[in-house]
RNA sequence: GCGCCGUUGGUGAAGUGGUUAACACGCUAGUUUGUGGCACUAGUAUGCGUGAGUUCGAUUCUCACACGACGCC
């Protein structure tokens, strides 16, 4: 079966909305935080660990795997979930985002866009119909359509042939589509132009896609911006479909993107940063290298239920980091994942009470004032 | 006791008669947004064993002393 989703209640005050999606490996809340597990695998965590974070869905990347170990392997393996033992919904990233990161402008063409295999050198073209037999055979439960992501700055003319673009990479992206068990999202490009979203949506929305995702933010533009592409794509995009706001999970973000009517997000902060070192408290970010940590015996959050918090303090942590030790790592990996599902069961609580511009003035003067 | 070699930041060390003493590690901070994981950026000896001398100028040359390694009695 495709996914379900069902909007709970929309809050007074603001566009943030309370749902639940129901998949064939579980239902989950949103607004929901998703941990990035690019190789079928969320850096330094278990299943299990995953699991006590309280992810609702984890992503996984279709680029990554592709190259290797090849979709044939998990394909053959029963799927991503039987390959990488996770019973939990997975969302597959379409490789839209490598197209911002690895590809340059001349690698893009109408058919597709042409990479360099790094692991063999091999010319590599990866096109929309390409994207979605590898998303259709590694079995995830959202697939994503390819995508230009476009970077910033920009010019106009350029989002407005990229969007075209991709609007045209959606539909043979639809129409390749085969997987009865798989649901296909369509994902919102126009940079900060109203014009260029409203029309995207209007585009996708024909095609009639299982959710819709908001693409092209968090690539160097400034908050404001970043904000004012969300709104601009969540005003014309239909009530009773999920939204997924891809890329992002600065934890203010989240907050403020959630009043802007998002559902569901994503983002490798929480686990890149862990492995630098940095975690998420409530009274901001921190990081656990600094010397101040050396000889302090308390938890990294008294507050926080994750197995980190409950069993290690700061000064075995600032060792463990110091170290390089991979189990300092995955420490803080575990917090600062638990740190964004618990952001967002807050969310969910001031959500149904509506209360949640109560709740973002407290959370940025705890955050941002100390 | 004699001979010989050496002494440069927290560590390993490079180096020069003349503006900011290389590099690495460590240390101190910072950055990271649909991940080409374990990277990047910045700061970190007003100082070259101690004292005296030569010189316009010494960490660099000379002498004495201290400390250390090696060899000989």
């Amino acid at each position: 079966m495709k996914i379900e989703y069902t909007l709970l209640k929309k809050e007074k005050n603001t566009e943030a909305r309370r749902g639940k999606i129901k998949t064939n490996y579980g239902t989950f809340d949103t607004p929901m935080f998703m941990p990035v597990g690019t190789q079928a695998s969320v850096k330094t965590l278990s299943p299990e660990e995953l699991k006590e974070c309280h992810s609702g869905i984890i992503l996984a990347n279709t680029y990554h795997l592709w190259l290797r170990p090849g979709e044939d392997v998990i394909n053959h393996a029963g799927g991503l979930h039987q390959f990488m033992n996770w019973d939990g919904p997975i969302l597959t990233d379409s490789g839209g985002f490598q197209v911002f990161s690895l590809a340059k402008p001349k690698d893009i063409s109408e058919e597709g866009v042409h990479f360099k295999n790094i692991y063999n050198g091999d010319s590599l073209i990866l096109t929309p119909e390409k994207s979605i037999e590898v998303q259709n055979k590694l079995d995830s439960d959202i697939a994503m359509s390819f995508d230009e992501c476009v970077g910033f700055p920009h010019t106009r003319k350029y989002v407005e042939d990229s969007v075209e673009r991709t609007i045209r990479w959606a539909r043979r992206g639809k129409e390749a589509f085969h997987n009865d068990r798989q649901s296909l999202f369509g994902i919102v490009q126009g940079a900060e132009y109203e014009d260029l979203r409203k029309h995207c949506v209007e585009e996708l929305v024909k095609m009639d896609f299982d959710g819709y995702s908001i693409g092209g933010t968090a690539v160097g533009e400034p908050k404001d911006l970043q904000y004012k592409q969300v709104e601009y794509s969540c005003k014309y995009l239909p009530k009773d479909k999920v939204r997924y706001l891809m890329g992002v999970g600065d934890p203010i973000d989240i907050v403020e993107n959630t009043i802007r009517g998002v559902d569901i997000f994503d983002c490798v902060a929480p686990t890149r940063l862990a492995r630098h070192g940095h975690f998420y408290t409530m009274q901001g970010k921190k990081n656990i290298k600094n010397s101040q940590y050396k000889e302090d015996f308390t938890p990294i959050e008294e507050a926080c239920d994750c197995y980190c918090c409950k069993h290690y303090t700061k000064a075995y942590i600032h060792h463990l980091i110091k170290c390089e030790e991979t189990f300092g790592q995955r420490l803080l990996s575990i917090h600062n994942i638990r740190f964004l599902t618990r952001l967002t069961e807050d969310l969910r609580k001031a959500i149904e009470n509506d209360t949640i511009l109560e709740y973002r003035e407290q959370f940025i003067k705890n955050y941002y004032e100390k």
